[in-house]
DNA sequence: AGGTACTGTGGGAGCGCTCCCACAAGTGAT
DNA sequence: ATCACTTGTGGGAGCGCTCCCACAGTACCT
């Protein structure tokens, strides 16, 4: 069978030398190639790729790892336990969308989960052996030590949903403002006067974006600013609620309500109902991420949606951006490495 | 701050050349400390673990792989798409059971979709390459080419769900044939004398052993053998109401039926609903797989529960075993290499 | 004619490990 | 005292690649 000399010393897998011996070139030809470098003649490249054709090569990823001290392979980091991962359709369209942005490249995608304690010292442990090439980040808490780790360590990553308006990370976020911004506007423009607000969790940016955008939305308005209309939430059911009573009682008055979250407006809702009031004819209730909840809430909850799909599009782009600049050590400036996308206003029933 | 000679060349991580230089022993020794060889004094080891930690040494993966010729990670290939995959709770069950059996383990999991053509192809690329130790594979249809394609390979797989009495590969399945028994049983137990089974798909391994199952429970209770109450379903739900309606005109006395699977089930219901039966006043049904749809189903369906998660950690134990068995070369006989795990029949109103 | 530049190519060096052979030192039987 | 092991250790060779330098060949200027 074997025509050539060489030829596995153990009955392996060909090697880059055995190509190189059949094409008639040397190593180094075959290697370039193999990697697409323009500067092979087009003879040598159709002797070449008969070669490996014939042979059957497929190129050893850990020699070239280790020779070109590279890994092919990016992590996509959840730091949620992996129950929250299955059950939040937020991962999944985000996975779609890496997923569709790496289909034709070589890259690897990981997924790793870090929830536990545990696992998060093993990820510390795994990023510090450098075995991938970058990291994407999603659901980062403020407090979470991994940006900086990353960072550290000298790991190009992109997070979604920057920490602050500092984020020293690349990073894509939606639009929390604007987001914000349209939900109000279409509240005024269905003739609301007193919008309330029930924020998320207020050391989480976005919130305080969706905060600025309600503000600004009323302000251009001409609708004055009252205060007592906007109450702490925390971006959970049952602190929707307390948030919504407090309202009610603070502002009897108040016509319209627009929640931070899908799940804060659940809350408000059943706050809402036990203080009698009807939605959307006495209220109206607007919500945010257009979650399954949004669609199965009786009344279906309008709400505004992110495009996380395209999100993790864009995520994945900005980050093989930073792992090929990285190579020729060229240090560029900050600019295109915040990607902030629309959102979408999808009315419902409930406003 | 470098107190040695050596270090980092390019400002990189330190190499086991430079931890033997700070302990003062040879490469060879760090690597057996790395490694956990018991050939080491117990001095020794002391002191490469504290150049180890004064260090922060972290192994490189990729040259370890290359020297070693394994890579430390399996992949779990899950030949439907994504969309599936995060449907059902089958894979997430069964994903936490690989988890918790790799936690203490240096295994890398990787998460591999090979729903669409493409990357079926991608995925052969991958597996020639020998990127990853072994294969967890679940959910593969009987015509399925990659498990011979790992075969070919020559790597480690585990196969949940034989594909045929007959299977080559290790594998883990649940106990379909006593599945099916329990099911029959109990409603021969609940009375019933006319217990018709619409099956799955019968190229399926498992569907066959439930109808064998099936059959021997009603003759083991001495209940005559009726072939008329048997009708090919394909595990849809169009195929268990069409199954259901061919059922009701050829058996109109029947008063039980054991469905090869929940949404088979579902689709019964539905074919009984429009024949005026209810359930289980005329008719009792029980399912499979304990589905989510089992739970919600009115009234609420009895089915059989696979110990899914465990069947992961079992398919886990399986394939560590059947790796490290590979290194010395020793080929095992085929025992211990088949698990089969008991279900349990859970009672709910439908019966 | 000589210089300068670019293109295409071969192959040495080296990435950081594991494997394994060689060998020193110790232990106990002869 | 000799031999035969065993235990612990050092370090050479080599895994299969990429990077880069060297150099032949050609093209185009002076």
């Amino acid at each position: 069978m074997a025509s050539h000399g060489a030829r596995g010393r153990s009955g392996g897998r060909p090697t880059l030398e055995e190509v190189a011996a059949r094409a008639g070139v040397g190593r180094g030809t075959v290697s370039r190639v193999i990697n697409g470098s323009p500067r092979v003649s087009d003879a040598t490249r159709a002797a070449v790729e008969a070669a490996v054709a014939e042979l059957g090569y497929v190129p050893n990823t850990a020699a070239r790892a280790l020779a070109a001290n590279r890994t092919d392979a990016i992590a996509l980091v959840v730091p949620e336990p992996e129950t929250r991962f299955f059950a939040e359709p937020y991962f999944s369209d985000m996975l779609r969308g890496v997923g569709a942005e790496l289909s034709d490249t070589e890259m690897q995608l990981l997924l790793i989960f870090a929830g536990s304690d545990r696992e998060r010292r093993r990820l510390a442990q795994y990023l510090a052996a450098h075995r991938v090439d970058g990291v994407l980040l999603v659901s980062v808490h403020a407090d979470d030590p991994l940006p900086d780790l990353l960072a550290q360590l000298e790991i190009p990553a992109v997070i979604s949903g920057p920490r602050s308006a500092e984020e020293t990370l690349a990073s894509v976020d939606s639009d929390n403002y604007g987001g914000a911004r349209s939900a109000v506007e279409h509240l005024i423009a269905r003739g609301c006067r007193r919008i309330a607000h029930i924020t998320g969790r207020l050391d989480v940016y976005g919130a305080q974006r969706r905060i600025d955008g309600y503000r600004d939305a009323l302000r251009d308005a001409g609708h004055g600013a009252d205060e007592r209309l906007i109450e702490a939430g925390d971006f959970t059911e049952e602190g929707g609620r307390r948030a919504m009573t407090a309202l009610l009682a603070r502002c009897p008055d108040l016509d319209a309500v627009f929640a931070a979250s899908d799940v804060t407006a659940a809350g408000a809702r059943q706050g809402l109902r036990e203080a009698g009031r009807r939605i959307p004819e006495d209220v109206a209730l607007v919500g945010y991420d257009d979650s399954a909840i949004a669609r199965h809430m009786d009344p279906p909850l309008t709400s505004v949606r992110q495009p996380i799909e395209e999100m993790g599009r864009r995520m994945t782009d900005l980050l093989l951006a930073e792992i090929a600049d990285r190579r020729p050590a060229v240090s560029r400036g900050l600019e295109r490495r915040r990607v902030v996308l629309a959102t979408k206003l999808v009315e419902r029933a409930s406003s």
